[in-house]
DNA sequence: TGTACATCAGTGAACGCGCGTTCACTGATGTAC
DNA sequence: TGTACATCAGTGAACGCGCGTTCACTGATGTAC
C-alpha cells in the first residue's frame, strides 16, 4: 500500500519531467519545477530517482514509447507513402506548432544531444529507426530513403516554425513542407 | 591608436562568440568561456558589451552575415533548381556535420529560440528570408514554397545527424535528404 | 629629450543567484501485542 | 478495540558550485611641460 502510494508518486513525477521536456528540452527544466509540477518539493527527488540525469533518460524513453504506441494505433494499414502524408499533415500542422501537449519532444531536444550523453543519442537512433518503420512499407531502399528524408523534413519543418512562433513565415513553413512530403 | 586597440579586442571577442554560438548556442557558453577563448579574463568583459544576451545577439548577427556573403559569393548564376541542389550537397555533407568552423549555426540555436527574446526570433526570420531569396529565381509561390521545404529539409537533415553523431544511420540521413532536395 | 602626471584597457577577486544534491527531521501510515 | 512503537514518504534548510555581473586596482600607453 505504502509502496503502491510511492510508485505513482514516481509515476507523476515522471509524468511532469515528460511535460516539461517536451517544450523545454533535457537542460533547461530544473528539478525543483518537475517535483512543482507534480505538487511536491524538492528534497524528496533522490528517494525516486539517483540523478537529474537519469530521471532525464527515462522521461525521454517515456515520449519515445507513448508517440511510438500513439502512432501505432492510429495510422490506418495504408500504403505507406499515404501513411506520411496523413502523418505530416498533422505534423506539420499550425495546431502541432502552438500545442505543449502530447506534442513530438524533438524540437526541444535535438540542439542538446550533440553534447550528451552516448546513451542519449542511442536513444534516439532507436527511436529513429521504430519512426522509419513506421513510415515505409518494406526495406525497399527507396523507401526506407523517402522515410527518412520525410523525417528529417518533417523535423526541420517543425523546428523552424517552433523557432519562428506563431507567424507568417512560419505558416508559410509548415505549408511548404507539408506539401513536399513524398 | 588605444581605440583602435580597444576596437580589436572586441572584434576578438566577438569572434571567439560566434566561434562557440554555432556548435554550443547561446546560452551554454559561458563569458568566461568566451572570453578566454579570445586570450583574455572574464573581467574586462563589460567595458565591450553590455551584457552577455547583447554579446550573443551581435554574435548571431555577424554568423548569420558570414554565410549570407560566402554564398553571395561561392553560387554561381544557375537556375535555382541547381542553386538548391548545389548547396544542399555542402549543407549535407559529412564534412559540414562533424567540422566546428564555419557551420550553419542553426541546429545548434533552434531548440533554444521559442523561449527567448523576441528580437532574436525576429533576426532568424530575416536571415530566413535572404536564404529562400538566394535559392529562389523568382517571387513565383511554386519556387518560393520549394526553397522554404529544401530549408526545412536541409536543417531537419543536418540537426539530425549532428544529435547523432557520425553514425551509419546518421550518414543515410544526410543521403537521403540530399537525394530529396527539390 | 626627459620627467611627472592622466588615462584607461584589462585583471582578478567578490557579489548574489539558481542550480543539483544531501540530510536531519516530521508526521502520517502500518504493525505488534 | 486500543495503545505503543517502527517505518518511511515527503519536507525544508543547507551545501558547494558555476554562472553573470560588479568593482577596486594595475600597469602600460599617451600627454603636458
Amino acid at each position: 500500500m505504502r509502496q503502491q502510494q510511492k510508485e505513482e508518486t514516481r509515476r507523476r513525477i515522471l509524468d511532469s519531467a515528460t511535460s516539461a521536456l517536451r517544450t523545454r528540452g533535457l537542460d533547461s527544466p530544473s528539478v525543483g519545477e518537475v517535483m512543482g509540477g507534480a505538487g511536491l518539493t524538492v528534497g524528496g527527488f533522490y528517494a525516486h530517482f539517483g540523478s537529474k540525469d537519469e530521471l532525464m533518460f527515462e522521461a525521454l524513453e517515456k515520449v519515445f514509447r507513448e508517440r511510438q504506441e500513439y502512432w501505432s494505433e492510429h495510422l490506418p494499414d495504408v500504403p505507406a507513402a499515404e501513411r506520411r502524408s496523413l502523418l505530416g499533415r498533422g505534423y506539420l500542422s499550425r495546431g502541432h506548432r502552438d500545442t505543449e501537449e502530447a506534442c513530438c519532444p524533438l524540437p526541444a531536444i535535438l540542439s542538446d544531444l550533440p553534447h550528451q550523453d552516448p546513451q542519449l543519442r542511442d536513444l534516439l537512433a532507436r527511436y529513429l529507426e521504430v519512426c522509419v518503420q513506421q513510415m515505409s512499407d518494406t526495406r525497399k531502399p527507396a523507401e526506407r530513403s523517402a522515410a527518412l528524408a520525410d523525417l528529417a523534413l518533417m523535423v526541420g519543418g517543425l523546428t523552424l516554425a517552433r523557432a519562428l512562433g506563431a507567424t507568417p513565415l512560419s505558416d508559410e513553413i509548415l505549408a511548404a513542407s507539408k506539401a513536399a512530403i513524398r
